[in-house]
DNA sequence: ATATTATATATTGTTTAAGTATACAATAAT
DNA sequence: ATTATTGTATACTTAAACAATATATAATAT
């Protein structure tokens, strides 16, 4: 019941674009430096967001990427939704044909309920209001 | 970010148990069959419930499983907290120490609110609830 | 004494997560 | 034009975790 790295870097990297918002495109290089991952896994985990159009991409020197939208506008529930590809907890929730007791069985919809629950609180918090978090209290944040 | 198979078909076993409570000891064996699990894999699913003593167990013949508390008094948050060893969606919730960067990092602080967001729903929802869910309608519920 | 249940421990197979490696494409700077 | 620097695309590898299975043992109703 993990989080994948992809869906915590992944929000760590759009995070980094975040704070250097409208500062020309960033370089994955760095940003892979400032919050110590592989340059390489980012660079496949920027795919999807690309995709997906929250992030654009200039190529060559004084290349990068930038944010495509302001952030905030941007929702941490979006950025894990995509890399988790999805917000269901179990495969059923999605694709009741996976197991023959989907019509009738009364678990299933306490999984929907549960993932629902989850997500609501994470599309409430945009990338901006974690920017904000971050400057206000540099350290040892409470919730 | 799926829930793993001991907490869900925990969870059913444990139904299972609930729409038989007061029947006397059930058989993992008859469980198995209901629910079209491995008999074999319950086996080990069901050792941590007993050890949290959620579950009672008489061997021999006759013998079987029986909930040590009514329905009413389990909730699903309890069996997929204890299957699921903890309640938190990223190592760092409650180890700091995995991550270097746990002191600053303004994201750790959102993963604990998507899982106590996801958890309370799962705590307000207990066995006899699904019990009656599932006598109310026999199929085809909505959340 | 026997059949039937649970218990304990070890082992195995499979999948997925997580990360690397290599080759290619675009472009700014010179 | 050439070169260095960035991103892009695809394939591959490794390790861990998940999901079971197998085997042997212990308790107890009949």
């Amino acid at each position: 019941m993990k989080l994948t790295t992809k869906s915590r870097y992944g929000t760590r990297l759009m995070l980094d674009m975040a704070e250097h918002y409208n500062q020309g495109p960033i370089r994955l290089g760095d940003i892979a430096k400032r919050q110590d991952i592989s340059a390489k896994y980012l660079e496949q985990i920027i795919i999807p967001l690309k995709k997906a159009h929250y992030v654009a991409s200039v190529r060559g020197p004084k290349g990068g990427h930038i944010l495509a939208k302001p952030p905030e506008e941007i929702s941490v529930g979006e950025i894990v939704a995509l890399l988790e590809q999805g917000t269901s907890l179990v495969e059923c929730s999605e694709h009741a044909e996976v197991c023959g007791r989907s019509a009738t069985c009364p678990t299933r919809h306490l999984w929907r309920e549960a993932a629902q629950a989850m997500f609501e609180k994470l599309r409430s918090i945009t990338l901006a209001d974690l920017v904000r978090m971050e400057k206000t209290r540099p350290s040892s944040q409470e919730a």
